[in-house]
DNA sequence: AAAGATTGACAGCTCAATCTTT
DNA sequence: AAAGATTGAGCTGTCAATCTTT
């Protein structure tokens, strides 16, 4: 599991375009439109797509990570995730404890409800990917993924 | 022209995943790269992503659009515009002005520097479209530009 | 009242500066 | 000094008032 990307918009304007333009605008346009099926889904269940995926990490790891720990799984900054935990903390999803290696540590643990909270945000994610797969035949869902490949570094 | 879409980010967690998930993740991914790469190249232009779409739309229009209609444009809120124009207009990029039907709106305009701006946007971005294009061949790029048409509603 | 724009408050991200502990 | 986290300021977005003009 875990989701992240920001939100997407138009980019419909392939007008006086060169052959190029059309791909990048899909892949953008499919983006976003995903990306706002998941928010929606999870929005229905009290979660934004970054708590999700904090929570999905802290889960992952199987016990309390330092919050610079968190920063390097979620792939943004310290100072994110700093307040990041504030909201998550603010509404008992995860709780911050003391390092008992280093002090300088802080480490964020989820809670029981940031359990079940996370549960139902994989239900509601699970329903979306199934969507986006049965309107892409089970042939076609590799191939696309197998030509998306190409346009990673 | 015109790009628009929110950063991205990791979801390489495929593990125990189902036969759905690689797909999702994949144009996640692939939008984030994109995405991330078109931040850089308009960074080094002194532009960001929302600020190339204003003026994009502005430029396409022909004439001084209303703010509330650049709002419409770029598929966000009002107030999101206020805010936006009001960055272009410290930059010097855009400028706001009377409307002559309707004295409660505001139209915002180009300024050649704007225009400047805006061209070294569009050459820029056109040598991350054709890198991508590169990367796929022609016939692949039509495939998945097809492929992808069909996760759109 | 309803349509223009703006303002204020907040989520989510970044960077630069700071503060504590190592 | 360098690594932890936090704070402050700015960009980009949203929503809920507010204020002016229609």
């Amino acid at each position: 599991m875990t989701i992240s990307c920001r939100p997407a918009v138009p980019l419909e304007d392939l007008a006086h375009a060169g052959p190029d333009e059309g791909t990048v605008a899909a892949i953008m346009e499919a983006a976003g439109i995903i990306e706002r099926r998941l928010e929606s889904v999870l929005e229905g269940v009290g979660l934004s797509i970054s708590k999700f995926d904090a929570i999905e990490k802290l889960i992952q790891a199987g016990e309390p990570l330092t919050l610079g720990d968190l920063a390097s799984e979620l792939r943004c900054v310290r100072s994110n995730v700093t307040q990041l935990v504030d909201r998550l903390e603010a509404e008992g999803l995860v709780k911050r404890g003391a390092c008992p290696n280093d002090r300088r540590a802080v480490r964020a643990m989820v809670t029981p409800v940031g359990v079940e909270r996370h549960a139902a945000g994989v239900t509601a994610i699970r329903g979306v990917q199934a969507e986006i797969a049965r309107r892409l035949g089970a042939g076609d869902r590799a191939a696309l993924t197998k030509l998306l490949g190409r346009v990673a570094d």
